[in-house]
RNA sequence: UGGGGAGUCGCCAAGCUGGUUAAGGCAGCGGAUUUUGAUUCCGCCAUACGAGGGUUCGAAUCCUUCCUCCCCAGCCA
């Protein structure tokens, strides 16, 4: 029968990370996982950001710990209220619960700027008065170390001095900044003492206008992480070299006696990648500002916000999230698996319809003008449980185009002249040929599904149908990909390979019982895939396509 | 060419404290069942682990040289 929802399977594969928890749940290195999933405010969930969320909240759920939201909000020019919400929409909708509270980095502007002063005092850092470009020029190059500013060795009086100043609002934007004094000749650019405040004079979407300063993601993070008890702080590889710096700003907090140990460890893995999808946040945003979608929740954007419109589920997307494994090794998943994610699950749970997308009429010629029936048909054939319902049959049907052909190609087994097929629950009819348009056929009286005589009628061609007289009649959007296979070879803007056929909308006629459909409610029409109800009036988008060998070849 | 990472089947990914014939998933290919050409089921699918040396009775797993790819020079995250 139907499979076990895998997803809700625990047994997991193991991975790296998984392991470090492991070995550190069983060396007691921590009482309990705490992980966080950190987003900056500065833009819509996507698919990316579902292997970040599964993994994060995963590990916390498995290990019987607990999953922080935390807002990386120290950037206030690109941040937004609007953003916030639609994250924490997203991952409630992802099935997951970080409790009770929202965190926000900048809760702990305060605290930070406490530590910042410590790190003054400690003679560890230091306000420098250079301008961007000179502190950029002075880093030095991969291959030659940089230079201390002149500003280094300023005394603790002075730097404390130049800091509140600058906390306080006295300096223009870009006047100083507060740099950590690490090592100007590391080999690793990170290091060699990196910005851990610059002056802005910017609305902050939380803080308002309370701070003219703001902390850098490399001081701000960590010691989030380390405010909050973070066990296991899980980022992508483009952070690997940034962990010096995070051990760094974490070691000196606790050395001055500001933070109590053990420290959280951060350990990278490989983003996500899809093929044919783009999954910058700059694009999507250009995508949006300029039109080229109707929204951040466009059915075609790969945004949680356009997957939902879409049909997809969010059991699909966390059976996805534990297929496609963690590693460090950069991946490109090919799209067709998150499909595939999503018709398992859709498979399980979808109620059948029948509707017909491109309607030809069919006319069974000895079936009474007058005469109706109502004929019983499951909601999902291999699941009883989930019920049946009755459709009504009459002498004229709506049947899809591509289920008559004449000439028939090789193979075909649907309608032709002389071949019979069954109209799904329904009779085996006879067809006789088109005529105006029309296919006209004759049926078996006897042939009725369900009844005694039914078996006698063997048919390999099975095909739905929708009443005429009672079908009704909605718009339906097919998707496809937003992006179509860029040429080989070729360097262009992604722009140049938006697929200008990737809504197409269609006037369909679907089974009466089609007709209350709810928003989100996601249906299979046999045969087209998987639809979800969009809005008022009804239009159904189709979230995937079914295997089709036939259509296929 | 400084530093940091990665290279196991078309796409992912286990295995990597060395030990019979290299897990599993997706895709693909056969076949069976099927009133969705869907689903389900069964079978097939790497003498091979980026390449070359070496150590060993024995290596994807250890050593070594080389090759390829990715990331880093924001007062972004």
């Amino acid at each position: 029968m139907s499979k076990p929802a895998r997803v809700a399977q625990a047994p997991s594969s193991s991975n790296f990370i998984r392991q470090i928890v492991e070995a550190d749940l069983a060396a007691g290195t921590y009482p309990q996982v705490r992980t966080r999933f950190p987003p900056e405010p500065n833009g819509y969930l996507h698919f990316g950001h579902v292997k970040s969320i599964c993994l994060n909240f995963g590990l916390a759920q498995q290990y019987g710990g607990r999953c922080n939201l935390r807002f990386d909000d120290t950037n206030p020019e690109k941040e937004e209220q609007e953003y916030v919400d639609s994250i924490k929409e997203g991952v409630k909708w992802l099935g997951f619960d970080w409790g009770k509270t929202d965190l926000y980095a900048s809760d702990y502007f305060g605290k930070l700027y406490e530590f910042a002063e410590a790190l003054i005092n400690a003679g560890l850092a230091y306000v420098d008065s250079q301008s961007a470009e000179q502190i950029s020029a002075a880093r030095g190059t991969f291959t030659e170390p940089g230079k201390e500013s002149p500003w280094r060795n300023r005394g603790v009086a002075e730097n404390l001095e130049l800091f509140r100043g600058m906390r306080d609002g006295k300096y223009e934007d870009g006047a100083h900044v507060l740099r950590a004094k690490i090592d100007m000749r590391s080999p690793n650019i990170n290091l060699r003492d990196p910005v851990m405040y610059r002056i802005r004079h910017a609305h902050h979407h939380r803080t308002g206008d309370r701070w003219r300063i703001y902390p850098t993601y490399d001081w701000a993070h960590g010691l989030s992480d380390c405010i909050e008890r973070i066990t296991h702080s899980l980022c992508t590889l483009e952070f690997e070299d940034h962990r010096p710096l995070y051990d760094w700003f974490n070691e000196r907090v606790a050395e001055l006696g500001l933070l109590e140990r053990p420290l959280s460890k951060q350990i990278e893995f490989a983003r996500l990648n899809l093929t044919y999808v783009v999954l910058s946040k700059r694009r999507l945003i250009q995508l949006v500002d300029e039109g080229y979608v109707e929204g951040w929740d466009d059915p075609r954007m790969p945004t949680l916000a356009g997957a939902r419109r879409r049909g997809y589920t969010p059991e699909g997307f966390r059976l996805f999230a534990e297929r496609i494994g963690v590693s460090k090794a950069h991946q490109v998943i090919e799209f067709g698996a998150l499909e595939e994610c999503m018709r398992e699950h859709l498979n399980e749970v979808a109620p059948r319809r029948m509707a017909v997308l491109e309607p030809v009429k069919l006319v069974i010629d000895n079936y009474p003008a007058d005469k109706e029936e109502l004929v019983d048909v499951p909601n999902h054939p291999q699941k009883p449980a989930l019920g049946k319902r009755q459709v009504p049959f009459s002498r004229e049907l709506w049947i899809e185009r591509d289920d008559y052909a004449d000439p028939a190609p090789k193979g075909f087994f649907r309608l032709y002249p002389g071949n019979e097929v069954r109209l799904r629950y329904g009779y085996v009819v006879k067809c006789i040929g088109m005529k105006d348009g029309v296919v006209h056929c004759t049926y078996h009286p006897d042939s009725r599904s369900g009844s005694a005589s039914a078996d006698q009628y063997k048919v390999k061609g099975n095909i739905h149908w929708v009443s005429a007289k009672h079908a009704h009649a909605v718009k339906v959007k097919l998707y496809d990909r937003l992006f179509k296979v860029p040429e080989p070879g070729k360097e262009r803007d992604f722009l140049q390979d938006i697929n200008p056929d990737s809504r197409r909308l269609v006037d369909a006629q679907v089974e009466p019982s089609l007709r209350g459909a709810r928003s989100l409610e996601t249906y299979q029409f046999e045969r087209h895939g998987y639809f979800v109800a969009d809005s008022d009036p009804l239009t159904f988008n189709r979230t995937v396509t079914l295997r089709d060998s036939w259509t296929k070849t």
